[in-house]
Formats: C-alpha cells, structure tokens, sequence
DNA sequence: GACTAAACGAGACGGTACGTCGAGTCTTTGT
DNA sequence: ACAAAGACTCGACGTACCGTCTCGTTTAGTC
C-alpha cells in the first residue's frame, strides 16, 4: 500500500522513524478527532515533523489515512482448528473483540465506518477483510459438519456474520460497551441458530448473489433528488 | 428538534420553503459526498440559496448536519401485536430494512455511523434510538412469553440487538446488499436463538450494565499515545 | 438636495420626524464612526428606525450622507460690513471659526474632506461654497480700497483664501486646536500680507485659471502606476 | 517603519517582491478608490497576488493602508540653509509643494486627512510629521533674526503654518489646483506676515498650548448627541 | 574524516471553504 | 396606503488548512 515498503535499501535511517511516528500520529488523531476533523498539519505538529516531510511521503491526506489504516484493517484472525465448534467459534469471536478493544483497533474499525469508509481503498480493504474471514470460516464449519456438529448446509459466511454482526453492532451503532460476554452471547447466538437450520444456505436471498456491481455500496453514488 | 414545525402560522413564505430545501440539500449532500466533504457553500448551492442564508438560521456546518438529519434519525419503528412472536419479529425487522434503504434513509444511517457521529447530538440520539427501541421489545417479548412461545428469561434488549444487529452489518460494515432476505433472516436467528435460550438474562456480562458515564464512547475521548 | 424639502404638505406626519431623526443619527455616526465605517444599519439603529425606512427615502448610502451634510455645508457665511477692513475680516473669520467648532460643524467639515469627499456631490459642493465664500470677500475688499485700506489690486479670492486656510489647516491637517486666537491671528496674517501687496491679483500663475478641465481633483481619477 | 529593510539577507526571494506589489497596489487603490472603497481583494488583485498572502503579512485592512502610507509620510523636508530668510522659505515651500504634487503624494495627503487619518497610528504620524517641520523651521528663523531679517519675537511655528497652510488648503480643503505660484505666494505672505510681526510669539492664544488632552481631535470620540 | 546526496525545517504562495457583517432588494404582516 | 419586520442575494471580511514550491540545514551512508 506504500510506494515501496519492501525496499529497505534508501531509506534505511532517518526517514523510517518519521515515518513511523506519523503513521502512528495519524491514527492518534483519527481516534482523538476523527477522519473528517483530520489535518495534515496536526498530524505532522503531533509527530513532531513539518508538514512538508509529510508531504514528501503521501501526497495526499487520503493517502496518509489510507495508509496509516492499511497497516491495521489487515491484522488477520486466524482459522483456528481446536476439535470442537463451539471452541472454534469462541476463538473467532475472542479474535474479532481483541481485534477491535484497545485504541488502536478502536480508531481503526470506527475510521473504517466513517468517512474515511469512502476512500475506494478503504472501502475495497473491507470488502477484502470480511470476504477473507467468511472464507475462513468455511473449513471450521467443514468440520463441524464432518462431526456432526452442525447441518450440512449450514452457510459458513452466514455463521460468520452472525459471529460478527453483534459485536460491531456494539461497537459502532450502538455505542453499548464491547466486553468479555459479548464475544460468549455471540457464540452461543450463532450456534443455536445454526443448529436450528437457520443459518442454511440458499434460505437467504441476499445470500452472496452480490457478484460485480455492488453499484450504490457504502460510497455512495451520483446524485439523487432526496428532496 | 425545531422551534414549532407544527405551527404553520408565521414563517410560511420564503423561509419555509429556503429551509426545506436547504435540509433536502444537506441529506443529499450527506449521500453523495459525505460527512467530511460536505461543505455549506455546496448544500447552499444545491439548494439554490446564497450561503448567508443557510447560515442565518444555522450556526454552523455541525449544527446544520444535526438538523437535517434529527429529522429522520427519530422516524420510529412501531411495536408490532400481531399474536404470534414470528410476526411480531418480522414486522420489527421488515420496519427496519425499509428504515434504512431508500436514499434518504441510507444516507441518514450511513451519517449516523460516520463522522457525523461523532457530535454529541447525532451520538446522542443514535443512543436515545437504540435504547427506545430496545425497550419496544419488551411487550413484544412479555406477550411472547406469557403464550408460551419463548422462555421465560428472554432478554428483550438482547432479542432486539440480535435482529437489528445483521441488518446494520450488512448495510453499514460489510457493505453486503441488504435485500427482503436479510429480514426473514434475521428473524430465523434471533427466533431460534430466543428459543435455545441463549438471549437469557444476566448471561451476558455486558448486559445493560452501561448506566451513566458512557465514557470512551464512540465519540471518542483525550489524547491517547497510540504509538 | 432632497426630492421636496419644500413642500410641507405631505410628509407632516410621522414620516418627517424619523427623517429628521435619521439625518441626525447620520451626522452622529459620521462623527463617531467616520464615513468609512458609517453603516446604515448603524444610523438606523441609531435614530431608532428600521433599515427599511431608511432606504425607503434614501437610495443608497451616499446619498444618505449626501442629504445629512447637505444641510449644514451650505451654512453661509454672511457678507460683513463694518466700516473697517479689520472688523470686516474679523467678521468673516470668527464666523468660520464658529462653523467648524461644535459637534456639528467639526463633522461636516471633516467628511467634507474625508473619504465623503469623494462623493461627487460632496465634491461640487466644496467647491461651490469656497468659491462663493471668495466671491463674498469681493465687496469687502472692494470697500477696503476705496477707503484706501489696501491696495488697488489686492485679490478677493487670495484674501479669502490667507484668511480661511490657517483655520482649515488647524482643524483638518495638523489637528492644532483652533481656538478663538486663530481667526484674530488669521486676520493679522491676511492684513499684512494684503497691505504689503503680497495679495495682489495675477501674480499668482494659479490665480482663478483653474476653468474646466479640473482633471485629477480631490475624487481622483482613472488607474494609476503608482509603483 | 518595517523590520529590517537594511537586512538583504533573509526574505530576498519571493516574499520581497510581492510585500513591494502590495504595498504599491494599496497606494493606487487609495488614490483610485480611497480608502472607504479600498477592498483587501481588489489590492491582492491589482498586485497579482492572492488575498490570503496579503493577510499573512498583514492582520488587517487597516494595518496595510497603515503600512503602505508609512513608507511616504515620513519622507522629510530638508532644512534649508542658503544665507536668506526668502530662498530658505521658498526652499521649504517647494519641497512642500513637491512632496505633495504627482500621483504618490497626492494619494497620500489626500488618505492621510480621509477616513484612513481616523485610524490611531495615521493620526499620531500626521502630528509628528507637523511637529517635526515646526521645529525645522525653528533654525531658519534663529538665523533670519540673527541677520535682522525677522522680529525677534516671530513664532517659528506660526510661520511654518502660514507656509503650509495654503499649500495644504489648496490641494485637500478647496480643490484649487497647486501650481509654482503657489509656493511663491505662500511665501510672500508669510514673510509680510512675519516681517509686520503678526507672527509675533504668545499673541496667538491657541500657540503651542495643545499640551496634553486633545481629546476631540480629528480622530472624532465618544458619542455626541448631535440630533 | 571529509563528501555527497537525501531528507528535513522553515515558510511563502495560490487556493477553497469557513463563519461574519453589511449593502440593497423584496415580500409579508399589521395598522 | 404605508410602515415595521425580516428574509433574501451579493460581496467582502479575516481565518484555517490544503497541497506546491523553493530555499538553507542537517545528517546518514560512502569514499
């Protein structure tokens, strides 16, 4: 997502630690006064830097948020594989809370939501991550079937979003707090649900037909006569 | 949210019709540019009004963005009595798809989760709605209970974020298309869950034990050393 | 300089005394404020009228200013005659004296050279009034040689002139007090000067010669290169 | 009057220029439009340069005018000393003259007694100005007296105003052009003046007395019922 | 250990939008 | 019919920040 992070050849000395303080002076200011309210020379006064030498590095405000995030929104959760649904879906749910409890992953998922949503990288980048995770979820639901623990069309994406839903629902909607039970109600929610054959695929309409278009996504579009 | 909007008797000739179409400007712009870019010489422009005029009855950007949207923010879910949990569940959960999709009612809940969120009042009323509707669940559960159809210990605030919960998630964080399944969905989770007992009180350590304080809400709080 | 000052038939009423208030409020604020900063919703606010009523009589600003001044910058000096060159000019001088002491009085004078100056109106009164005033020292000078006072070709408008721009001087550019000694001192001087025949006609290349053309007077005139 | 003008060293680049365009662009919009009608917007045009950069260097409308005119009203008269009271006044005279005739000078003495001659820092320099040439002149009357050329009594400044005055006059009060001869007669008069002794010190009660108050001057004051 | 080139601090600049004030115009309401 | 009230357009005010640019000044890696 940076010009070329890979390259540790040039710019080995000075400019590393720069860099780093202002990616994290950006997501200290995303948290403290939001996307919309960001400036390129708040952030640089916090990082204790001239704007300018932020200026070299990104050329815009956008690039800079989207960068700043771009290390974060891929912190991946991991497949885990402990014998036992229930214990399965609780490692996920306990990934998805700790992911997003603390002040950076804080900043990062309400940044996500918010105006900076509309960025088309940040927008892609969510896309990315909850695809990611749905398709995680599949061999923890495979074997889950294979046990016998769960309906055979029981939809993986479908018990993800359900694992999920609840607890960013908390988190930025509802402003209720995120703590330790959540992630357990969350559990136990989606596992009643899947063993009642709510969660079989196919029952959803919606299910994933969303293929291509996605016209009139989180962006917005052109205009419309609201009034 | 407005001096008398149902006195028709004195501001009934140019204002009138200035001010509507400067809310109708502000949504729009809301939808087609966000939170962040939304600027007063554009709704003014928009709305075909000289910028001095939007801000004669606003004060400033802020207090215009809360008044366009406190208009639709509080459009409230009716308690449905059809006689039977599963009607009652999806004319809820129906009431709330239709709530958020349309352009209007798209850019008003996408608003409320970005940075415009972030003001106290549009913080505010987004806790004053949840919590309202969260409490329209009580007779829809005490009825469910008293025929036998849930168990007697089903937490309605529980019952709510469960329906309510997918539908946002998909509108808001995951950008999946919320369609007619999503309802019926959602309402096969919640149901089932309701039933296996796993929306029981006090079992959720996060219960409604947010009395008061609130603090490190979404609108974020002081400066935190991210880095 | 009003559209009927004459015609006391119609606007007995109500409207002539908030007229009179306005004009006064105006001169107040020119004094207390400057041309620059006289607003006419300070005036009107001033003279305890609404801005309407203001704009209702006067078109614009200017000619708000126009018709306040325009009563008072006509204030003329009347034509002495005493018996004696000294107590005539004495005359003239104290009575300039007095036109420009007092509130009212110190304020016309200074718009009349302030930015109000510019103000074509304002300008051709000026001059129109100095050049009556020089063509009223005219029979006092007359009488003065024929008494055998001063010298046969001592110049009207030259007297005027020595005996007017001491006083203007004081009051307008080195802001020196000008109290009763400066018009006896001013009479002295113009005295002197006159009867060692400093003031005699057509020695002053600048004399009267100043028909017509009057390009680049007092209002300025076309785009300059001044750097 | 500015911070380091001698010092070549630091703001030599881009900055000098423009601060010179400004600077020039005011004075042709004072002469153009005056003071009332001179627009922060309309100067940065006319220098070619945006408005935000004039209001970098300067805070305010008033400091730029303020500014623009200091550069000019300082520009001294000389002393003259050429063994005659005559050529000595007729050297003060022409300088005068000089000084105030030809786009520049005539910009400033016209702004220096308008609307702009309110503001604090334009009125001080206008009394210091006067202040400073009433004592220039002090030398040329000790060494007149000293040859016999003057009473021995004769008030330098009183002789300085005679000289002055109708320069002044001429150009700001009664719009009569300001020509060579207008030097010459101002220093007929005044010498005739001075040479009968009208300029005699302690006869004019108004003489230097202004010690202290001056409260009223040209700068207006405190509200004055003037209705 | 001196040299070179990059990165940096500093800050002016053209721009866009902010939120405010005042000029004039026009419409509505009350008398 | 006219005056009071006030909403409206328009233009300028003075401010903040954006993103670009050009200077000197470090300072890191090389020779």
């Amino acid at each position: 997502m940076e010009s070329a992070p890979a390259d540790p050849v040039r710019p080995v000395g000075r400019g590393r630690k720069a860099q780093a303080a202002v990616r994290a002076a950006t997501l200290a200011e995303l948290f403290d006064r939001g996307y919309a309210e960001l400036t390129v020379e708040g952030v640089a006064q916090r990082a204790g830097v001239h704007k300018t030498t932020v200026y070299r590095r990104w050329k815009t405000r956008e690039s800079l948020v989207v960068d700043a995030l771009s290390e974060h929104f891929a912190a991946d959760i991991p497949t885990p594989d402990t014998g036992a649904v229930e214990s399965d879906l609780r490692a996920l749910a306990q990934a998805l809370v700790e992911s997003m409890t603390g002040p950076v992953g804080r900043a990062v998922q309400t940044a996500m939501v918010s105006d900076a949503g509309r960025l088309p990288e940040i927008a892609e980048a969510r896309r990315r991550v909850f695809a990611d995770r749905c398709r995680r979820a599949e061999p923890v639901v495979a074997r889950a079937v294979e046990r016998g623990e769960l309906p055979a069309d029981t939809d993986p994406s479908e018990l993800f979003r359900t694992l999920a839903a609840p607890v960013y629902f908390r988190l930025l909607i509802s402003d209720d707090p995120v703590e330790d039970g959540v992630a357990e109600q969350a559990v136990r929610v989606a596992l009643a649900a899947a063993r009642a054959g709510a969660l079989a695929q196919g029952r959803s309409a919606a299910d994933d037909g969303r293929a291509g278009g996605q016209e009139g996504g989180h962006t917005g579009g052109g205009s419309v006569p609201l009034g």
